[in-house]
DNA sequence: CGCCGACTTGAGTACAATCAATACATGTGG
DNA sequence: CCACATGTATTGATTGTACTCAAGTCGGCG
């Protein structure tokens, strides 16, 4: 195992530590032998937040493409507020009544279900640009909570508001739509993964799925630093956190993937995809 | 073991099996000591299916239950035809292209997603009242497909009608979100179940959420029968059938559930919730 | 009656969980 | 700045649950 290359320490006004010093808000200042890809910012400074989605960068992962300067302006009108979520703190939890849906804006979530008797599992992770929230539509509450892997700031889409933009724009509501299909079409597939994979496949599975999110937002899929920790993926994929570190050195040994703690190189994604 | 109680052999144009007299389309001829719930007919006398939404017993349990005079009567203009899927028949495969939502109105289906490599997972059975194809929303084309039990009739409510009159109507605009947040909601506790539960406790769970639903439809959640084989329950639960099989004896065993092939008897729910 | 498919049951096996020890990283306070 | 405490990750040894393979039963149907 190769110690991961040292980088200089940014004047910060609290400790900083090496996870942070990855983030993209320093991403200008890291070397390019390392290329950060697992936090975003939309805009190029950091605390350069426009809560205005026609001035977004992430609008075309998060929004219709297609949308017109009065639907833009319209968004701009519903989407006023942004919230930051430190690390560990939740957005919302389990039984909070349901308000607004949220777009990840920078950082990283995971969401949970819980049982009563304390049993979690990690139902997903979101990454800039993704939805959160689409669970609470259902009862006016949350049915699961959702965790900031990091220091992390979401967009607010006051549901209520939302919705009847959706009334007036044909192409919104065909995205609101859209978004909830996708999110039912994604724990499918998850579903097919917990009832079908066997351990080393699932690992494979969730890196490859990752690797195909980083590069849709234009980020290299073969490096990433990873915001959850063992325990929190194997929990994700039905798994403990021992055999999904098992299985990291299993990919090592056989030249698959390079894992350096949290960050990971894919080597051979085609293998990968094979296993 | 006990066998279960022979019925008089109704005159049909072909063939039927004790499967098919259990049948709510004969359920007026059968003894008051079995009671069948696992299928359903909306109207009393077989053959009778009324096209019409406002004329539906099972429309409390698939559309809002607050319609005006007004929104029943569009229901009706868009909910014009239902179609009937023999035992084995796809109502809808992979790929297949979206064009209609459907409700279950008699018989059962299961949906299933395929992996490449022919290993499958089944992500729901669906009973009558309940939605079907919302997957196929995302993508315009479905991810899954769903195929009858036994044979089974559904509601074609074709989409692109169903959305316009969604725009007009807010309670239907609501229903629709509740449905697909619903669906978001059941996969993500499915998830749990494969994610963190044992084999016996996947199938307490599996036997208890049917008969809440069946108990929601006005019948007895404490008997019922299963139109599915013990390897779909497998295929569902993500375990082998002789594992499903296994399990099924344990709870004979321990006096929980009296299991006569398909013919469920739950003794004790409580003991079964505990498991 | 005999075949066939669905189900049950048993014996042996494999994979992932558990228990346990150690290594490493991160953050704290001396 | 270093020693230490804490949480996270890796690795090994052992156990247990569910899988595999196999035999046998049951019920339906030609």
């Amino acid at each position: 195992m190769q110690i991961p290359p040292r980088l200089p320490k940014p004047r910060a006004h609290r400790a900083v530590k090496l996870e942070t010093i990855m983030n993209a808000e320093f991403v200008c200042e890291a070397p390019s032998s390392v290329t950060s890809v697992s936090s975003f910012t939309p805009m190029a400074g950091p605390g350069c937040l426009p809560t205005r989605c026609s001035a977004c960068s992430l609008r075309a992962v998060c929004m219709p493409t297609d949308l017109s300067g009065i639907e833009l302006r319209q968004l701009d009108s519903v989407v006023l507020t942004t919230r930051h979520v430190r690390r560990g703190e939740a957005l919302f939890r389990t039984h909070d009544v349901f308000q607004s849906l949220y777009a990840v804006r920078t950082g990283s979530f995971k969401t949970i279900v819980m049982h009563r008797d304390g049993r979690e599992q990690v139902t997903g992770f979101q990454i800039p640009g993704e939805p959160l929230g689409l669970d609470g539509v259902c009862w006016g509450t949350h049915s699961c909570e959702a965790i900031a892997l990091e220091d992390s700031t979401v967009c607010i889409i006051p549901f209520a508001q939302f919705e009847s933009l959706c009334r007036d724009s044909r192409r919104m509501q065909r995205h609101l739509y859209y978004l909830m299909s996708s999110e039912i079409v994604r724990e499918s597939s998850l579903m097919m993964m917990l009832g079908t994979m066997t351990a080393e496949q699932r690992l494979a599975s969730f890196l490859l799925d990752l690797a195909a999110r980083f590069r849709a937002r234009g980020y290299s899929g073969a490096q990433f630093n990873l915001k959850m920790s063992r325990e929190e993926i194997g929990c994700y994929l039905g798994l403990k956190l021992e055999t999904v570190s098992r299985m990291f050195s299993r990919f090592h040994r056989d030249g698959l993937v390079e894992p350096n703690g949290k960050q990971i190189h894919i080597v051979d994604a085609q293998a990968l995809a094979r296993v």
